[in-house]
DNA sequence: GATTGGTACTCTGCATACCAGATACCAGAT
DNA sequence: ATCTGGTATCTGGTATGCAGAGTACCAATC
């Protein structure tokens, strides 16, 4: 007797109730403007049982894995705060994520086909030529992060996609309280369809550094002219 | 009335249990040959509640940090087990290595001491000049791992030392099992001392590029010869 | 009025109890 | 002998209970 071939995918988990829990609460963390007051925000256990109503297990769990990624602090005894991270540890996140997309852009000039560089330029074809700014700035943002994302996305390395993913959801919270500012766009495209020209050429050193310097340039103007943190 | 000035230092925190029990963990499983035996090993909760001592809720907070930082995979439904890794993630924890370690060369040469600098030729003293390999492999090893552990430190970059930590203590379940290659020692050794000559140059550029070429050739090398992982 | 001591309340950390999904094993039928 | 169906048991996921640490507030005393 033939085995029916019915191309049946495996049922999907339910997804245990701590993943849900820590998925919604890292999204509630990372669109709220946690710089926009003073106030520490903090996470009653209690509350939150109450509110999603589990008990308080799985949200511990979640709480504890939040911890982890660094978008929770706890203090032993008095219980979990919404992070709020130093002028210091953005600095750093800003030139671990410059290592990192640094590489990403060698690996892409070693690995990526002609056809996949060439989705990057396209991203950008809305904005004109020569650089040239017509889009708004908010539409230029989303594209921004794109961009970077994308980068990662081409180096086929996935433990480089991963752990930038954070730091950009951590750099996102700061961004909601950066003005974008009209120059440093317009700066920042031509930037970008410079590392995208040295993709392309296969510049693999030229690449590399035009990235790194793109996102330290980002890690000086932080350093001279945010001074909401820490 | 003057307050007395003792100069106490605030009580430390007794260590809660969970934290004893995630450190007692990770030595456990960094120091066990994971890549010995086929077999997968198990680590059952209430199998660890018992040997410890305590309730699960604690080691299920421990397994759970554990396996954000890669140590532990979990199974829905079916447990947690000390993680094997692929090739494939290996070579890829060597990339992320390669880019966090040639941002920390630059960020020497940008900010450390001449003393600094200095003690990392030190630490080569007693192998000889010129690179000739005098010590066995063991002590070699040792110092091979102090070296780079030492160029994080320097970098003065929180962030890179902690993430290159986990990464260390990974790779050194691998070199647990790879038998040290006299020739490789030597060239290692070769490599360190150019690297340590770029630095002392402050020689941005340079000394980047040496790291990540050093790294990037362990990658090589295990991409070639290590054939018993996944 | 300020400071110290005490008390009561709150909340986390740990332990225990319960439940549901999964696996493994065994019996019966083909 | 093999396959199928059912059941027993194991194990992780979740809920709840309990105790100790921490804090805040109030009263009493100097």
């Amino acid at each position: 007797m033939a085995v029916a071939n019915l191309s049946l995918k495996p049922v999907e988990n339910p997804a245990a109730l701590k993943d849900r829990i820590y998925a919604q609460l890292k999204t509630a963390i990372t669109s709220m403007n946690v710089y926009a007051d003073a106030e520490e925000h903090r996470l009653d256990e209690r509350q939150l049982s109450e509110d999603l109503g589990v008990s308080r297990t799985p949200i511990r769990e979640a709480l504890c894995q939040l911890e982890n990624e660094g978008f929770v602090r706890t203090i032993p005894r008095r219980g979990a705060f919404v992070a709020r991270k130093t002028k210091k540890e953005v600095l750093e996140m800003v030139t671990v994520w410059a290592a990192l997309e640094s590489m990403a852009a060698r690996l892409i000039t070693e690995n990526a086909t002609d056809a996949e560089i060439a989705t990057l330029r396209e991203m950008f074809s809305t904005f004109g030529e020569n650089g040239a700014v017509q889009a708004d700035i908010d539409e230029y943002s989303d594209t921004n992060i794109a961009f970077h994302q994308a980068l990662f996305r081409l180096s086929r390395c996935d433990l480089l996609s991963s752990l930038t993913e954070n730091l950009f959801l951590h750099m996102r919270s700061i961004r909601m309280r950066t003005i974008a500012e009209k120059d440093r766009a317009a700066r920042s495209i031509i930037d970008h369809m410079h590392i995208i020209e040295a993709l392309e050429a296969r510049n693999t050193g030229l690449a590399e550094d035009l990235v790194r310097r793109h996102t330290l340039d980002l890690g000086r103007h932080i350093e001279e002219y945010v001074d909401w943190l820490e």
